[in-house]
DNA sequence: CCTGTAGTTAGACGGCGTCCAGAACGCGAC
DNA sequence: GTCGCGTTCTGGACGCCGTCTAACTACAGG
């Protein structure tokens, strides 16, 4: 499920230290599931996942972790959904298209799509910006 | 006690009707603030408005007449800051500018900013999408 | 070893949103 | 008017998410 411990916990400890993160043995299996996911998790789903290989590891725990990686530029917060806040180890610039049956969250390359005269806005400093899509997959209609 | 009853209520009444929604007095009360602000409001914020005006209102009642008002189209729900869903009575297509230092939502019209490309995503039909940007006023800086 | 600091833990807590069962209301029929 | 019924409203319980706290543990440095 995630990894049966043949590569990367090696990975992860290095990542964590270059980050100036003291590779505990929680945060090396918080690290080895969510920098490694697509899956866009809550931090409920983060507990689950790692809890099956860590069982021990407390709620708290992977609240504080995944606070900690967002705090040091490892993952983004990201608050799209109505429910609530997932996590995305991709900290590139990209866009995000939630589909609106699953509520699955795809990331969307940056140069995929072009924002323009973003610069021009009145008496605001546009720190940051995105485009958020919402739809379905083509050929997958199903009842509403 | 609410509205000194000179503007508007007649204009609540007819747009709720023309909407399909019984014009009770509560949903009324409710539509007579949140139609017409410019907050962004979270739910409980429409309930304290609101409550200064009917001060019997139930949160329940708010809650329900806010998911009715979306269901039929009134209002926008916006998932955008990270502690709870606020409403926009702004249903055009427009974008959204998050303000990083108050948590203030502004919205920004269509045609502001132009987005290119956004059909061409491989196996998705894009339903909607908008533009989320966050900054800061300038010259409005102060400590981080 | 001993000690101190950083990390972890379980549970309590608070906020947001929903659900429920009963009460109140509004409106048409008579 | 008043009766009856469907709709709306109410307050409280509930559940989930995220944070906090206080105690416990692990580990590095001396």
């Amino acid at each position: 499920m995630f990894r049966t411990s043949l590569i990367p916990v090696r990975d992860s400890v290095t990542i964590l230290r270059q980050h100036g993160i003291q590779p505990s043995a929680q945060r090396v299996a918080v690290a080895d599931y969510v920098l490694r996911t697509v899956e866009h998790p809550s931090a409920d789903l983060v507990w689950n996942r790692v809890k099956s290989r860590v069982p021990y590891i407390s709620r708290a725990t992977v609240y504080n972790t995944l606070n900690l990686f967002v705090a040091k530029g490892l993952l983004r917060a990201l608050t799209l959904a109505e429910d609530s806040v997932v996590f995305d180890p991709n900290v590139e610039r990209h866009h995000h298209l939630v589909d609106e049956e699953t509520g699955a969250i795809h990331d969307v390359p940056w140069d995929k799509v072009q924002v323009c005269n973003i610069e021009s806005l009145k008496g605001f400093e546009i720190h940051d910006y995105q485009v958020v899509m919402r739809g379905v997959r083509r050929s997958a209609r199903r009842k509403a």
